[in-house]
DNA sequence: CACCAGGCCCTAT
DNA sequence: ATAGGGCATGGT
């Protein structure tokens, strides 16, 4: 299979996901920090938890309001409390210079809006290109885990460096963000069902596009 | 019991 | 430069 015939393949076997990361722009960058390294349920809670105790139409302000001790309490069942109570706090200190109003935020460019992000101790490449895509609809391809274990298993592709993999989606793929909303997601979910650490090739509808079977691979 | 989950930072080579 | 460890809950 062919690098470009990724999205298709995928979108025939799953069907479409549409935006994927649930929630308000406001929730996403929240989710953003709290699903680092997390099972995505555990994350769920915690915004529940967030939400229940905080007033919905000012969010980020109200979250940025509560002393750190009650954050912990409330996003407890994400794991990692501490230090992502810490990463929310940097985010949400940020976020304040805009009166936590997302949409203005959207008015810079985004490789500006990147570098920002990335000074932001506790976000990395990964979570603000989430914040980016999801958050503030900006087109830039998401990189996780589970792309690079889907290139090395489909495609016999073995890429660490993050911006490369990004390069080589974003060369291949015009940049639209609800295609790369949708891509990300499918990534994740095709992930989820079939390329987990124990492989299930074996009732994989990609099977025999596989490395494992197939060593063609062609990227163009 | 072990391992995993929608990462990131810090430290020691 | 880069491998390894810590962070922590809940599911399988």
């Amino acid at each position: 299979m062919r690098l470009t015939e990724f999205y298709r393949k995928l979108l025939e076997i799953h069907g479409p996901v549409g935006k994927w990361w649930p929630g308000t722009p406001e929730e996403i960058v929240i989710t953003a920090i709290l699903t680092q390294n997390t099972n995505w349920k555990n994350v769920e809670r915690a915004m529940e938890n967030i939400k229940s105790k905080v007033r919905k139409n000012n969010l980020l302000k109200e979250l940025d309001s509560l002393p750190e001790e009650k954050v912990v309490e409330l996003i407890k069942p994400a794991g990692f409390f501490n230090i992502k109570t810490k990463r929310l706090k940097e985010l949400l200190k940020f976020l304040r210079e805009y009166n936590y109003d997302l949409s203005r935020l959207r008015n810079l460019p985004t490789h500006i809006l990147r570098e920002r992000l990335l000074k932001i101790k506790g976000i990395g490449k990964e979570t603000a290109d989430a914040i980016l895509l999801y958050a503030l609809e900006k087109p830039i391809f998401v990189v996780d885990s589970y792309t690079k274990r889907l290139l090395k298993r489909i495609f016999n592709i073995e890429l660490n460096d993050y911006d490369k993999i990004q390069e080589l989606f974003m060369t291949h793929y015009p940049e639209n963000v609800h295609l790369y909303q949708e891509f990300h997601g499918l990534i994740v979910e095709h992930a989820k069902k079939f390329c987990s650490k124990t492989p299930k090739c074996g009732v994989c509808p990609l099977k025999k596009e596989c490395c494992h079977v197939s060593q063609m691979n062609g990227l163009s």
